[in-house]
Formats: structure tokens, C-alpha cells, sequence
DNA sequence: GGAAATGTTTACCG
DNA sequence: CCGGTAAACATTTC
């Protein structure tokens, strides 16, 4: 479950299964279900209470009663199930408890872009997450900030809005909803744009990602799911992710589907005009 | 068989 | 060194 609608409806999860549970064992299933820059062997984490969870964007961590939190990124794929009724891509396994009370919590990725890891914190934040960038929920998020960052750029303002290192949170699908409702086209120079204009872009990236949160993300099929295999309902309100060929729901005309970097774009060739400068 | 899928990292280039 | 771009990573489905 991806981005940040997806990734905050996992955590929520979590919170409300989990919370002040005992993490009995770790125990890494896959070679590629750790990330490499972990800080410490899974199992280091066996033995330790469940604090708090917490996310910056794409990121999600486990405050832990011990100098070590666990964190997770979901990747292209990644889940977390508790006691599923399958081991379908098990890449890491974890033993959880309560009193007399016993569960499993499944880290499962089919693709493999997804990993945990052990980590220190530093001010609250895991060490992988330190060049990641404040997501639009954070109270500290500097917008005036990041529109001058975006506005600085040479690049497309899709590009900018996906770069983690700018606003976190934000992947393909929101992406092109924020800019389908902001109006503007995803290949408009980030520089050519006014600061008005990216404003317009980030309020509407939050807009939407704060009403898919509230309906628990986007599920377009069994990969993207809550901890207890429910689906999100946010796909019945998308107006232009996927809806190649399908009326703009603001003025009817097709919408249309370009390539993006080994993916798509997602827009109204009416509503969403291009604004672009060579240099 | 080719293309595409909700992501990030890396190498490469000017 | 910097900003920017493109390919690579792995798996499955259409």
C-alpha cells in the first residue's frame, strides 16, 4: 500500500492492533527483506514493547522501549498483515503478544521493493529517513519554503512533487489527482509556474490525500490493503489516475494518458494546459 | 512476448 | 560538486 494515504491507513492499523504489544521475535525470511543499511540484525528488536508508530511520508517506524525502532517501507508492494490466512510473500515474520494473548504480524512484498529495517533515532526520525522531506500533514511542514525549492527548479512539476526530498508522501496516483484538481498540466515547467500556481498544487495534494485517508487509501486490488486485509475505497474517486479515455468530470472532455518515466501521466487535455519554458 | 504496475537508488552526463 | 535524467532493481498480470 504506497503512498501516503496508504502508508497512514497501515499505521493506523498497527496503532489500534498493536499498541503497547511485545515483539516476541523478528525473524528475516527474505534476503532482500532488510535493507542494507540497517543498524542491527532483525532480531535485535525480539524482547521489545510497541510504543508508538509513526510515518514521514512514505516511511513508517515503530517506537520501541530500547534504543532501536523498526522501520518499514512499503516499496511498490509491501504489506503488513496480522494473523493472514496465508504466507503468500512472507518476507519477514514477527511474533507479537498481550497478557496470554499471541498473534502473528506479516511483512509481505511481492515485488521485493519493500524492506525493514533496525534503525537509531535521531530527534524522532530514523536514520534512512533523515534526507526524506517533511510530508504536507507535519505542523512543521514549511510550504512557503517548498514552493521557493519548487519554483527553483528546471525540471516538471510532476518530477518536483514526487521528489521525496522535497514534499514527501506524494507517488504517482496523488500526483496526478493533485494536478488534475489544481488544473495544471504534469509537464509544466516547475520554474514557469507562479507561486500562486504551486500553491494551488500543494493544498490540492493534501486536499486529496487527506479525503484518502479518510476512506482508507486506494485499493485497486489485494496488493494494497489495511492490516486486516480491507480494502480502501479512495479508487471510486479518482478523476483522472487510470480513467485513460473516460469523461473529465469537470468538463468532459477525454481524459488522456501520456508516458512519465517508465510510468503515466494522467490528465485533461482541456483543464490541465501546459506551461513550459526551454531555459 | 511486450508493456505496465501506487517506488527508490544508482550511474551517468553536462 | 551540482542538478537533472534514465536505467535498474523483481515479480506478476494483462
Amino acid at each position: 500500500m504506497p503512498e501516503l494515504p496508504e502508508v497512514e491507513t497501515v499505521r493506523r492499523g498497527l496503532e489500534q492492533n498493536l499498541l503497547g504489544w511485545k515483539i516476541q521475535s523478528a525473524t528475516q525470511l527474505h534476503l532482500r527483506a532488510l535493507n542494507p543499511r540497517s543498524e542491527a540484525p532483525l532480531h535485535a528488536i525480539a524482547g521489545t514493547k510497541i510504543l508508538e508508530l509513526r510515518r514521514r511520508g512514505k516511511f513508517l517506524w515503530f517506537v520501541l522501549d530500547r534504543e532501536y525502532a523498526l522501520v518499514a517501507h512499503l516499496g511498490m508492494s509491501g504489506q503488513f498483515l496480522i494473523n493472514p490466512d496465508h504466507d503468500k510473500h512472507t518476507r519477514a515474520l514477527f511474533t507479537v503478544s498481550r497478557g496470554f494473548k499471541r498473534e502473528a504480524l506479516h511483512f509481505n512484498d511481492q515485488r521485493t521493493f519493500g524492506w525493514v529495517s533496525v534503525e537509531t533515532l535521531h530527534d524522532g526520525i530514523p536514520t534512512s529517513a533523515m534526507p526524506i522531506a517533511l510530508d504536507p500533514f507535519e505542523p512543521k511542514f514549511d510550504q512557503e519554503a517548498v514552493i521557493t525549492n519548487i519554483k527553483g527548479r528546471h525540471v516538471k512539476i510532476k518530477t518536483a512533487i514526487l521528489n521525496q526530498n522535497i514534499v514527501s508522501g506524494i507517488g504517482n496516483i496523488y500526483a496526478d489527482e493533485s494536478l488534475w484538481l489544481a488544473k495544471i498540466h504534469p509537464e509544466s515547467t516547475a520554474s514557469a509556474l507562479s507561486r500562486t500556481e504551486i500553491k494551488r498544487v500543494l493544498d490540492c495534494a493534501a486536499d486529496v490525500m487527506s479525503k484518502a485517508i479518510d476512506v482508507g487509501g486506494t485499493s485497486f486490488d489485494e496488493l494494497y490493503i489495511n492490516v486486516n486485509g480491507e480494502s480502501g475505497y479512495f479508487d471510486i474517486s479518482l478523476n483522472a489516475y487510470g480513467q485513460e479515455g473516460e469523461p473529465c468530470p469537470r468538463c468532459g472532455t477525454q481524459i488522456r494518458r501520456i508516458a512519465f518515466a517508465n510510468r503515466s501521466s494522467h490528465f485533461c487535455p482541456r483543464c490541465q494546459k501546459p506551461k513550459v519554458t526551454s531555459k
